[in-house]
DNA sequence: TGCCCGATTAACT
DNA sequence: GTTAATCGGGCAA
């Protein structure tokens, strides 16, 4: 059985927990899959939440490591990420997409549709079928609801420019899993 | 106080 | 390729 994925695990560089955060387990409520693309953020970055300063919908990012900070993106999606680095980093990755593997008729019925490979392509998409919402704000990753399980094996992971971006966007801060077909979009080829 | 814009998605043409 | 849906923060006035 795959081994649970403690608090202290966040506790790194945003680079290095989001690479490492490939190819591992995400439930929510027993509802999840196999996290296939991240991305990077942190306070010194000009696209990140946090770049401007505590507020209340970003305070979460500013406290430790370890839990989840959602927030509504263009007035109608929600998207979660988790909180790293040492507490005033105000780091986080933003988990964009998921390979289904629990729960698939009810991700299914939330999303209202019934392709696997758009269940979980995407931030919001992803919040929709875990059925993550505002209420989630603030949780740590290490308690029920929420549970991250290491990888079984070894992953390929490849990094590319973020997306829907328009700040920032020279930085390859986008981690995904190679080969995957539960990408929001495809990596652009190497080179 | 008001205006502009965004870590998005789906349904158009 | 384009656009609507729709909310909170930053910034100007």
């Amino acid at each position: 059985m795959p081994r649970p994925i403690g608090r202290s695990f966040f506790g790194r560089s945003v680079h290095e927990v989001a690479p490492d955060l490939i190819g591992t387990t995400l439930l929510v409520a027993g509802v999840g899959g196999r996290i296939v693309e991240v991305e990077a953020y942190h306070h010194t970055d000009p696209a990140a939440h946090s770049f401007h300063g505590q507020t209340a919908r970003n305070a979460v990012m500013f406290g430790p490591p370890g839990y989840v900070y959602v927030y509504r993106s263009y007035g109608i999606h929600w998207c979660l990420n988790f909180v790293c680095e040492p507490k005033g980093s105000a780091a986080a990755v933003l988990i964009r997409a998921l390979e289904p593997q629990a729960g698939l008729a009810t991700m299914r019925r939330r999303r209202g549709m019934s392709d696997q490979r758009l269940l979980c392509a995407g931030p919001g998409r992803t919040c929709e079928a875990l059925g993550v919402t505002a209420l989630h704000n603030g949780l740590p990753l290490d308690k029920p609801p929420f549970a991250i399980l290491a990888r079984a094996e070894a992953v390929e992971v490849i990094t590319g420019p973020r997306i829907g971006l328009t700040k920032a966007i020279d930085k390859p801060w986008r981690y995904g899993l190679k080969g995957s077909r539960f990408l929001s979009k495809p990596f652009p080829p190497a080179g």
